[in-house]
DNA sequence: GAATATTTGTCGCTAAGCGACAAAAAGTCG
DNA sequence: CGACTTTTTGTCGCTTAGCGACAAATATTC
């Protein structure tokens, strides 16, 4: 049986510490580059799982171990910047409010965070035309829900169930979600109109409507 | 060609005006029940497009004809609820604040709005469990999003692009959405404890959180 | 290096979902 | 009502998604 050669040579763990876990995680990223650049190239529909299967040398039958459908091969790239957002809800500090909190891990993610903004940048804007995309995107976001849920009860001292935390929880991921998706969709106009260029901008913007609320809007 | 009987005596228009288009929602509809009859029954994944389509005596091909996919096939039940709130946004009194003509709205929803509330309270704690119908659920809240932000951006004289309607449509939208998802899951206690119990009261105590901001919540 | 656990590939299968063509409706006009 | 047109439906065939089972290959442990 051909066995398929490393994914890459730099990011295969080679004599490091084992680490089966590593392995999983490598693997999924690279289906995920390999998922977008087709999508991007070919488009969704003309691209097959055996044609993300084949550009990595691994079978079909592999691919469909490590994602559950051709759409959901890209779901690493999209929670990139959600995964920065809510791993640093960890070190939340006492003096800060949520939302100054986010608009420093926004800050954050535009700059390092995440490696591949370019191919995220297309993946948001397909989300437009591809209900299966946005399926998975909306999909994302309704996951991170679940853990702004656990940080702000956790603050508050109250249970994730109750109905307030769960609303302000969608609210604080909502705001997010458009901001990513203005920033992907106004990405290209770069030396435009300086109103909101970058992400941190964007996400301070977004979280301030939440943070004041409909009240002073609406009325 | 063996011909399919009308889905049902009393909805099919016989000798009444033509349209063509009624034809098409009754179908839609009748497709509608059907599939969240088989999906609470055996179980989404158990049930094949053929069943769906078998029960209703129409052909498989006319089945993906009215819908993409069989979890798309009770869209029509899920957007009940929001078809009825958008649809009064078209006569939002100048007097009243967006969440207020909302509060009105959700109250005449649970009273007659919406006919089959228990097959939306079933699918609803589906989209629990089951990704495909959560898809769903998602994606409808989505499309209301656009309609709000139109709503929203015409009173308040701005585009449906500026980022603090989008953002604002979208907090109205996850407040709709989590107050039914938590009306569906207390909907059986029945004669329990008296905190939140209808629909109305919980869209309102949702929109209250979205009317006045987390800033008193998080700080 | 041998034994064990995990991963992968191959095979076979069910089901989703669409394009094309023909039959059967439904709607139209006289 | 009857001929005509338009829309809808069914049948057929096909590609792809995606999973279960088993065997080979690989990784891990001792």
């Amino acid at each position: 049986m051909p066995r398929a050669e490393s994914p890459s040579p730099e990011t295969s763990n080679r004599g490091r510490p084992p680490m089966s876990d590593r392995r999983k995680h490598i693997m999924r990223t690279q289906i995920a580059r390999a998922a977008v650049d087709l999508f991007t190239a070919k488009g969704v529909s003309a691209t097959t799982g055996d044609d993300i299967a084949h550009e990595l040398g691994i079978s079909t039958r592999t691919l469909w171990r490590y994602f559950p459908s051709k759409e959901s091969c890209v779901r690493p790239l999209l929670t990139g910047g959600l995964d920065l957002m809510t791993e640093r809800l960890r070190t939340w500090p006492p003096e800060l409010s949520l939302t100054e909190h986010l608009e420093r891990s926004g800050a954050l993610a535009e700059d390092a965070g995440v490696p591949s903004m370019a191919s995220m940048i297309d993946l948001i804007r397909m989300t437009r035309t591809e209900p299966g995309l946005r399926a998975v995107w909306l999909d994302v976001h309704h996951c991170a829900e679940e853990v702004f849920a656990e940080a702000i009860a956790d603050r508050a001292g109250l249970t994730p169930d109750t109905l307030s935390v769960r609303v302000g929880a969608a609210m604080i991921n909502v705001a997010l979600r458009v901001a990513a998706e203005r920033f992907a969709d106004h990405a290209d106009h770069e030396a435009g109109d300086e109103d909101d260029k970058d992400m941190a901008d964007l996400i301070r913007a977004a979280l301030e409507v939440v943070e004041d609320g409909l009240g002073p809007f609406t009325r």
